[in-house]
DNA sequence: TTGAAAGCGTTACCAC
DNA sequence: GTGGTAACGCTTTCAA
């Protein structure tokens, strides 16, 4: 950890208490002009930086916050902590952020590593294998609140920044109807993720309002949200006695997997059949065709995120809050 | 930070010393065997959890490393932390992600934090605006050892992880003039940047072992390494009068861009034009048409660069040591 | 305005 | 085997 100066290595070569060249660092009240000046002086060449692990074990805070999400290598949460980041040094805090690689046991071991990191609350994105959620309550038993974000959900024991799924698989129906499809497939996601029900609900419920029949045939749902099973369930799609006209998914691997796949069977996008996504702008853009896409602000989120969280250290009797983050739709060549 | 159970609580529970519990606990020699079981009986229940700044105060470390990227959102950058958190964590090791945007000052801020957070050690990637390397002398004069990845050098005062651009970008050009290609272009990153120079020596030597014109037209340098600038060097190159026959680059986002905008001039890759990038396997295969690259092994990468700085952590008298990852060509539609 | 001392949770050392 | 105590670096309270 280096050699870093202390305190009381200031003070004993201004011969002086400790107590004072603390005061006098930290800019509080009851020191002479003449000593703070030589102190901050003295402590501006040793490079002084107050030691983290003295201030936090008096203090029994450790001005860090800790962000679970299921992959570190995801633009979508990548984007997101830059916001958190952002939010967070703002106020002096840092971030700590550990994956669970979409498993539930990973996701326990996060949980175990942060309780020992100390951190000062969490903001979390559960994995695709999580369907029960007591290690997450284990942290509110020990009074460090929880912000869940996209995925994951504790009643009224912590608050959550949600995106309107339902409303945003509708909207992306409606662009679909409207640019003339009929035969709309949706490739989901786990059943017993709440985001996954909300967006196939939305879907079932635009395809009814629009009239249109909804065909189990038409609703996949790959065990997991990865490339691989992307290709397959496209495949299957377009196997289909009746194959589909517009191909709509729930995440962005997915939705490269349907490109790849759909062209790979000679079909042209999008003019043979149209696909939409929940991908984010910037490889909604880079993708040929251009994606059209149901975005959202990312690192904006990773803000509302941060503040919550914030919110709930400074007050821990601070009330949960639901917060609905808009998601707009993005028409892009591919379902034009 | 929540109200976690300190070995204070349980010693008074079982009514005996603190020194006591904490031997037990820790499973050090020198107490009963009833006495450990009682210990970790409570310890469990009461789901004890070392308190890190208590630990960290004695044993001035932190058992936390310090990552400094250039961008949180790139999956260059995120895939490597991958492997130096798997690396890392089995050391019983934390990591700490900044990320300095690109921008030299901000890349100062990071490494003044990371010294706030009293990390044992630094792996660190530079910002392309970085050209001095005094900020990270100052790691070194703490004793906090640093070990560079792709970008940053200091000498033989640190170990370094790099890429064997030059061989790499040698190996690129030989590819496309197999594939009939003459008239091949580079865009390129900074000056400064080592990594940059290398590549362009390597294009430049294969250019002339293959007996073809280095064109200075051909070789282009942008500001900054966006997705804006590739699209802008991309028109430059194709209003030549003589535009090129393949387009190389050197990061993946230019890549994104090249295709872009070779697409939009009405050019077919790899038919009228060919393209060849540094980009990661795993958006290399999900564009259309998919990119012949030069990848690396990022997740590996990360592992050494965990390895090499846990050494340097556990033996400060360990020299400095220069780790060259091999890179591999993928042939893919790009260049058929 | 300054100093001394207690305390945060842990570990290591020395007594018993 | 177990207990007491000093020490890590800092903040806070109380005394001078």
């Amino acid at each position: 950890m280096g050699n870093i100066k202390s305190l009381k290595d200031i003070a004993k070569e201004l011969g002086v208490a400790v107590s004072t060249v603390s005061r006098a660092y930290r800019g509080k009240d009851g020191v002479g002009e003449s000593m703070r000046k030589k102190v901050l002086e003295l402590a501006k060449k040793y490079n002084y930086v107050p030691n983290r692990f003295a201030v936090g074990l008096h203090d029994n805070c450790s001005m860090t916050i800790g962000v679970i999400i299921p992959m570190i290598h995801a633009y979508f949460y990548t984007s997101i902590i830059a916001g958190i980041d952002e939010a967070a040094k703002e106020q002096g805090f840092s971030i700590v952020i550990e994956s669970s690689y979409e498993s539930v046991e990973n996701e326990k071991k996060c949980i175990e590593n942060m309780l020992k990191l100390r951190v000062d609350g969490i903001i979390a994105c559960i994995s695709q294998e999580t369907q029960t959620m007591e290690h997450f309550e284990t942290l509110l038993d020990n009074n460090i609140p929880v912000v869940f974000f996209d995925r994951g959900n504790l009643g009224t024991r912590c608050s959550h920044v949600v995106i309107d799924n339902k409303a945003s698989a509708k909207k992306a129906v409606n662009h679909l109807v409207e640019r003339g499809c009929q035969r709309i497939a949706l490739i989901g996601a786990q059943k017993y993720l709440q985001m996954s029900s909300d967006r196939r609900e939305g879907y079932i419920e635009a395809l009814e309002e629009n009239r249109l029949p909804v065909r189990r045939e038409y609703i996949i749902v790959p065990e997991k949200m990865t490339f691989k099973s992307g290709l397959s369930s496209t495949r299957h799609l377009l196997s289909l006695p009746e194959p589909p006209d517009a191909i709509m998914t729930m995440s962005d691997e997915i939705t490269f997997a349907v490109l790849k796949e759909v062209k790979r069977h000679g079909l042209k996008i999008p003019k043979d059949i149209k696909v939409l996504g929940y991908v984010d702008e910037f490889h909604a853009e880079i993708m040929d065709p251009s994606i059209t896409s149901i975005s959202h602000h990312n690192y904006d989120m990773g803000v509302i995120c941060f503040n919550l969280i914030f919110k709930h250290i400074q007050n821990p009797k601070q009330k949960a809050k639901r917060v609905v983050v808009p998601s707009y739709l993005v028409a892009r060549e591919s379902t034009k």
